[in-house]
DNA sequence: TGTGAATACTGAGGTTACCTCATGGTCAGG
DNA sequence: CCTGACCATGAGGTAACCTCAGTATTCACA
């Protein structure tokens, strides 16, 4: 039972996203980290200072699903938690060391990523790509 | 925190695919079915007499977890079980009558939200999103 | 034609990644 | 200074996967 032959547009879409989304999950392997955890990390990275609540809006999940997110950064090391000194209720994630540098490095892996998915696209094929997908997001 | 400007073009067609997937999520649950569960139904219903072996291969699962979905459907009397006349070992999934009418509901359904989120694309630019998407899967 | 290896399904039990609800500490407006 | 909202987290639950083992059956072939 093989692959159904691609139908409508939509479909098409969801398997390139599935193709691209297994071959991020294998580049994240070395890690060993999730989709998720990459995500936050990169947020972390990014906001230096970021709430608990702050990481659970931008994953898009319950605030009790941020705290073992954390956890799990933090576990291996590229995270630390620090009291908010603004308040005292909040908990702030900062990178450590490591983890900037193992987001530096996570950063680079998925730039190339997917460099290699668009590799057969010419440039003005991919700056077709990006006006027709900015169109579908409203 | 609101969602960061869009950076990569991967990025991009992610976010595309992550919209219509909830999307499809929401326009599923009408008949209370996880996206796993339609996609196993069109299966069933598309093959007629289909093993659980079969099933896991067009879901990328594990036999183990085909029985489960099947199980689920088995359920809300939408497949039943029945022996396959040619090997003894195995279960054929069939589609029940109520099963092949929400497949059919649920076709429609999913036709029409393609549809919605594809309105804002003129045929010549879904030509071209076909044609850009394909070149994608090699 | 008997027999060992392979195959089909499923029970038992584990993992992961979410969730809700309850709790203790903290903040802020009246 | 008090009441209601808010922050993180413990406790406990669920859904959807998985592996491993077991039973029934089929198949290859000596």
């Amino acid at each position: 039972m093989a692959e159904e032959p691609t139908g409508e547009l939509g479909d098409l879409l969801m398997r390139v996203a599935r193709t691209q989304r297994r071959r991020w999950r294998e580049a994240l392997a070395p890690w060993d980290l999730s989709p998720h955890q990459a995500r936050a990390l990169r947020v972390v990275s990014e906001h230096d200072g970021v709430r608990l609540s702050d990481l659970a809006e931008a994953l898009h999940i319950a605030p009790r699903s941020a705290t073992e997110v954390a956890d799990g950064l933090q576990e291996r090391g590229l995270v630390e938690r620090a009291p908010d000194p603004g308040d005292r209720r909040a908990v702030l994630l900062r990178p450590t060391d490591e983890g900037r540098r193992v987001r530096a490095e996570v950063g680079r892996a998925r730039a190339a990523d997917n460099e290699a998915l668009l590799a057969r696209l010419s440039p003005d094929d991919r700056a077709t790509l990006t006006r027709l997908l900015t169109a579908l997001l409203d």
